[in-house]
DNA sequence: GTCAAGTAGTCTTATATAAGACTCAATGTA
DNA sequence: TACATTGAGTCTTATATAAGACTACTTGAC
């Protein structure tokens, strides 16, 4: 296969997208499709300028604005890289339960299942699959310090992910947003988050040894690829007495 | 008094800071010391640059920096401007809370009491006052579709607000960010929240009509202004029955 | 009043130079 | 010989400057 990244159709007409901006496409399309590669090192910037027929700076802006939503990082020196989800500032990205004196230490995790199920109405309307469409269940508690602080049930489609129903309720890493990267060639690059207070059902306050009735958090969770397709949902409720939710507002 | 905006200090020595930062700093100290006032227009990106002796671009790296930061905003073919309170954006940059459809709307509010205070320990420590240092303390209530859905105490230092108190529990506007703004010269740029659960205490309970025990969500908020500078404690109580916190993770 | 030209602002693109990171051969030393 | 050190060369991104295009508004002729 030839590596015809660039069958360039770009266009300076008058009243045309800037240069920089299809650039900008061109390089969420080269990501979209597989042939960048996270942790992969891209082209030089003037690489890139000579094969598009443009100046560095033209790049350069293009670049710019990728990185500064996170889908790129830059290293002087060294070149630029498709961001990933193995190195420390990306785990708490998507992580904001912090303790209460600002100690940022990610939970452990216990998988208790992890099998295919039809989705609910609200899993299907979601991930915006058909009612009742296939989708694999992970029910996990996530303790700190050892005690049981967060129960999560995470809902994936089975036609990104079917292959993780058969590994059964078995070892799931702690990050797997990473393991989805690695594994399953997705890359999460944002999510939609909805929280509320609501009480411990039976269930919620037998697995976290609390009267039923007790205020939890809970986080409704929608993870999206670069082009916006939901590929996970996420139900969290979460013991706030000696832990927070984090949010700065810039 | 002249106009000497810039006393020029700008370095470009070998191990210097890059001169589109120092401008930068520059730009924010105009800020900060009132030279440059929220909704003015600044000088055009050409005269900046005549008067600090470098090129626009430079200039440009500096202002694009604080516009990324939401301290300025541009307008093609009018000019630059120092970001202000009054436009809808801003609104809702500090408001979270939306109802479960997805409308953001601003609930009304009644003040229920304005009143100078001892600050607690917590709100001391929040301000960074002295223990027991004078605050000017306001409550109210906030009502979606009136129905009274959040409680809020809010908590400002009286070296800053101290007139405040004089208004008692008089009509304060639905949105006080632009009454910092416009009256005290005091502009919040960021701000960081604690989000938890909690069980309604019979205050909460009475004031917004609910059992005794329900679970709400709290929200614990300290708004600063661009050096930092802690100028508001807030804790906001909300049903989430109908409505809940949202969260974009990008 | 209407419309065309002018003016002043930001936006886009291009180019040149500086500075950081790495390779690898030359050099010096035990 | 073996090994550490130096330093030139060549990658990379970072910074600075300049020129022309686009946009919003004002002015003035008709």
């Amino acid at each position: 296969m030839s590596r015809e990244v660039t069958r360039l159709v770009l266009s300076n007409a008058k009243g045309s997208i800037p240069l920089y901006m299809q650039i900008k496409e061109l390089f969420v399309a080269n990501l979209r499709d597989g042939r960048w590669s996270p942790g992969e090192i891209i082209p030089s910037e003037i690489q890139l300028a000579q094969e598009l027929s443009v100046s560095q700076g033209t790049v350069r802006k293009a670049i710019s604005e990728l990185v500064e939503n996170n889908v790129l990082t830059r290293k002087q020196g060294k070149g630029t890289f498709v961001a990933n989800h193995d190195i420390q500032r990306a785990l708490f990205h998507f992580f904001h339960i912090v303790d209460n004196n600002g100690q940022k230490i990610l939970p452990d995790s216990t998988t208790l299942s992890c099998r295919r199920k039809r989705a609910s109405n609200l899993e299907a309307s979601k991930l915006r699959l058909a009612p009742g469409g296939s989708v694999v269940r992970i029910e996990r508690i996530r303790t700190f310090d050892d005690r049981p602080t967060m129960l999560e049930t995470i809902t994936l489609p089975s036609t990104l992910f079917g292959a993780l129903a058969k590994v059964g309720a078995c070892d799931l890493p702690n990050m797997l947003y990473e393991l989805y990267e690695k594994k399953f060639g997705i890359t999460v690059h944002s999510a939609e988050e909805q929280l509320r207070a609501v009480a411990a059902s039976g269930h919620d306050a037998s697995l976290l040894d609390l009267p039923t009735g007790t205020p939890l958090l809970e986080i409704e969770r929608v993870a999206l690829t670069l082009d916006k397709t939901p590929v996970e949902f996420r139900i969290s409720r979460c013991i706030t007495d000696k832990h927070h939710y984090e949010n700065t507002i810039f």
